[in-house]
DNA sequence: AATGAATGAGTGTTCATTCAT
DNA sequence: AATGAATGAACACTCATTCAT
């Protein structure tokens, strides 16, 4: 079993260009607020953070419990199964995401280039506020299975066709020059996931920074036109 | 623990945008050669094809074992635990990397946009000939501790250090325009590591399209001149 | 992993002078009665039948599990480790041989004769009635560790202290006239405790006879004035 | 498995009634020297420390390889198992024994007082230079099985046998008083067998003072008149 | 909804021993 | 006499899950 003590990676480290995935001693993202069924909030916090912090397969059940203050054998009140627990917090946290995605969208103007700069800027926005969540979606959707696994799949391309969309619609509109708008959304996507693998709170970026400069990177791989920084 | 039986994932989301990271049914990456040790080549490859299918928590030695063809306790002959081996996988993984990107920076010509380019390219064919030791590079680290884990997140350290380093002679040159010059190394491997977990060897694009492809996101991204293409 | 199998030991054996320190074949000691703990004391009773037998290190977890008629597993849910299981062993063991050996003297008369010839007969009765748990607290604290074993030392020390005040009681009033008072209270303890390793409850001498005859050669040991038998 | 780290008892405990029969840390009692046939002598006092570390079952071949400075492989060559090595090892160590002890009383007087004293000094004698090996001669014996056993228990019956030879001179002579003269042998070497639990070279008393004193306490425990010291 | 006790299958790792060289 | 590679059985311990209460 990996017990994962790992001393906090030097402050030098932290502004390198390493991606090193690191999940541990993050602030407690408490992802779910009270569902006004007992425990409920508290198990699937607690769940986070231990897939978070030992992965899937690494975390227990008895820390789970632990983690959520209850026992062990009542966690089965809540939840089937441990897969059926990672579930549930995964789906969560995608409703989230694309909830807070769809609606920056929504809000935004017509053009493409305004639609993606809004869409990134609300992602990244998510990334930073639930890091834990978005470094587990991320890593542990393969431990899942079945009807469950195919569920999520579904949620999680429902959100990334927001971004293919906004591709589509910029490059007929020549917005975007991009050759390669076919695949150019999920190059973008996978820019921004990746913030979660090397954001710190503490980092040198503000929040609204980093925000900003990934639409800028966005837009830039899209080979939309640039003002002048 | 999870058995993973679940059926192939229909060709339709193959080319879908959902960055998954399935590492099943994936061709054996004989990552490693004949070392001229025993079973170590063996041992080695079926490590990487374990934890690439069940993650390094959820395969378990017996797995290794059994696909090296030898018996459990031998494994201890050639690696004194799980995490040794892991590290000893990640290890040869990434230095291979970096030598083919190094070398591909070597031969190119002397402008920061062709040295981007050629780096980009050789990354991006690396992650497609040793898939599953990029997925399982990228997602297994974690569990690595103590002085394995320092010792590669140096070699990773140094390996993205050259693309930093590119992006910083070529935004002094004027050939990148960024105003996030810091960041954006980052935001290229970023980039070109998840292809990683999409790429199908059946898929649309062929190998030397795809290296082509990122290629141009990453100039693009990083704002250097495109031709109109 | 030694299975002891031994032949018994020939009777004639049994009144010869070696002390082989055989430990199977005895009457299972129960040392613990119920503690109203589910399976708490079956498992303590097994634990010392089985450490007796084999060992600390002979013996292992699914013995203990078998003798106490319970699952392997569910051993864990009592004590965390095997080594937390030998220390509580231990523990009770000596807590019970003190107690007796501190009864005793508290009930013998003022003079330091009376109150070492008490001492001594408890000591010699508690060997004879929990002859396993003497053997295997002399064989096996070495197994122990840190704070488990420090704290049994400590025990041990003050159960020994009360023949050592005795001692030094009848040096100080005359009634001991051995020249080396601080070193022969451990010579005494030497003597009973090594019961342990040859009594046979079918031997030559009754529980009451071995203790008189002990009681005797401690205070002939101790140079008290005897009479004449 | 247990790894004995534990920190050296204080200075205080050393000189208290503990006998806890801690064996490590003892310097390496050479107890065999070069046999004439390779690695052998090294061999049999590598496994006498380890056993006296670790325990018979607790101690592996491949310690006791690295003690010896060869492989594991090669102990084969000299000992066909772990228990022959064992029975090696005790029988070596009584017959050192034996003879010292029959050779202090050929040299004694005709007196029963004056062979017990000689035979007490040179058990003690040898209980003090050859600690580590008295100490797994008492421990270890029971994991013998079958004829390694048994003539192992013959030898030691015969040593034994000294002492009973005496005390039964001396009773029948009328220089031992006591009453239970046959075991009384027995309660003598009891004694002097324990010195090996708790004696440390760095203690109070000189190996000299410490088998006078033990000899005292023989002649004492056997009620032989004693000067008045 | 909540708990403590229980369980069978599994984990990584170590063992004494063997064998080919 | 000496070695490195190999093995099957065993080890202490943990797992997700169930059940009686």
């Amino acid at each position: 079993m990996i017990r994962q003590n790992h001393p906090p990676v030097p402050a030098v480290k932290r502004a390198g260009c390493t991606n090193l995935g690191d999940m541990n001693d993050r602030s407690p993202a408490l992802l779910v607020a009270d569902t006004g069924r007992g425990n409920e909030a508290a198990i699937l916090n607690a769940a986070l953070a231990a897939f978070g912090a030992q992965g899937f397969n690494g975390a227990s059940m008895r820390e789970v419990a632990k983690g959520a203050g209850t026992s062990l054998s009542n966690l089965y009140n809540y939840f089937p199964s441990k897969s059926h627990l990672l579930a549930e917090v995964l789906r969560r946290a995608n409703a989230e995401l694309e909830a807070r995605v769809r609606r920056a969208v929504a809000d935004a103007g017509d053009d493409a280039a305004s639609r993606m700069r809004e869409a990134v800027r609300a992602y990244v926005g998510f990334v930073v506020d639930q890091q834990l969540a978005m470094l587990v979606s991320t890593a542990e959707v393969r431990y899942l299975q079945g009807e469950d696994r195919s569920r999520l799949v579904a949620d999680r391309d429902r959100t990334q066709a927001i971004f293919a969309d906004i591709v589509e619609q910029g490059v007929a509109g020549g917005e975007f020059r991009t050759p390669h708008a076919a695949d150019a959304a999920r190059a973008v996507l996978s820019m921004v996931n990746a913030v979660a693998t090397w954001y710190r709170p503490d980092g040198r970026l503000s929040r609204g920074q980093l925000a900003e400069q990934h639409a800028r990177y966005a837009l830039a791989l899209l080979e939309a036109p640039l003002p002048r920084a």
